[in-house]
DNA sequence: CCATGTACCTGAAGGC
DNA sequence: TGCCTTCAGGTACATG
């Protein structure tokens, strides 16, 4: 599930070795995973960048753009022989060097877009939760007086960007805050202390190269690092390493979420 | 404004 | 072994 570092990850990669290139054809495997909304395939332009925001990976191709949202179970792998796995493979693109890029996604929920309107795409996401310019003055602006429960205001990308399940409940974690606490009734204090640890959250996580539970890959197959470094993601019925106490597993939001009853007020 | 439920999908895991 | 159910979670959309 990739969420903000793993598609920072995959970005440096992209980054390392597709720009420059021209692409020569593209193959669907499965419509409903590209979306074309300029009419025209984007054969024989070259991909001048790769960005992202949020959860978005953005190749820019002077003018128009291939925006990808990965979901649960998307993977690029970018080839450099005829060989490779056909199984879940959904887009193949092709590039006139001899390079091709792989798409593939088990369940299907991926989206490749197709667009020279990078505001139709995003005209309902917050800002990138590393944007430099998101202070913790402007984090706590932008969150208070809001009624919500901090878990669902967190996973919702319109207000900030990136942060996924996994993320959500280990930033809640180190900032001691409960995942059902109503953002009213969290002190200031508190707010400055969760913007904090979603910043190192993400970053540490990076710096392990993302997260595999099931799915996640890098762009050359490898497997991400940060799994083993989580504190209550996936660890319901185990011990908190900071106080012993018993993991607990609820339902939050439609999410399975995880926390530390003692070290979560 | 906020919460909940469903659809989209497949594969893995658990129960019997 | 094998069938059935449940769960996994990002987002869009409908409904209360």
């Amino acid at each position: 599930m990739p969420e903000l570092p793993e598609v920072e990850v995959i970005v440096r990669e992209l980054k390392e070795c597709l720009p420059g290139e021209e692409l020569s054809n593209i193959r669907i495997e499965w419509h409903k995973t590209f979306v074309n909304d300029v009419n025209e395939p984007p054969i024989g332009r070259k991909i001048i960048d790769i960005d992202r925001k949020g959860k978005y990976i953005i190749f820019c191709l002077d003018q128009y753009y291939l925006i990808t949202h990965l979901r649960m179970t998307g993977q690029f792998i970018v080839n450099t022989t005829n060989s490779f796995e056909q199984k879940h493979l959904r887009v193949k693109f092709n590039f006139k060097s001899g390079l091709n890029l792989l798409y593939y996604d088990a369940r299907k929920f991926g989206r490749i877009y197709f667009t020279q309107d990078l505001n139709k795409i995003f005209k309902n996401i917050g800002i990138d939760a590393l944007d430099p310019e998101l202070t913790k003055e402007k984090f706590f602006r932008l969150i208070s007086n809001r009624n919500s429960i901090i878990k669902s205001y967190l996973l919702n990308q319109k207000f900030i960007a990136g942060i996924g399940n996994i993320y959500c409940d280990e930033s809640l974690f180190k900032a001691g805050i409960h995942p059902g606490r109503k953002i009213n009734k969290i002190s200031k204090e508190n707010i400055f202390k969760l913007n904090d640890s979603i910043h190192d959250t993400l970053i540490s996580s990076m710096k392990n190269m993302g997260t595999t539970i099931s799915d996640y890959k890098t762009t050359g197959g490898g497997f991400g690092n940060n799994q083993n470094y989580l504190h209550v993601y996936n660890r319901e019925g185990e011990p908190c390493f900071i106080c012993n106490s018993i993991i607990n597993k609820i339902r939050l939001a439609g999410r399975g979420t995880y926390f530390c009853p003692n070290c979560q007020k």
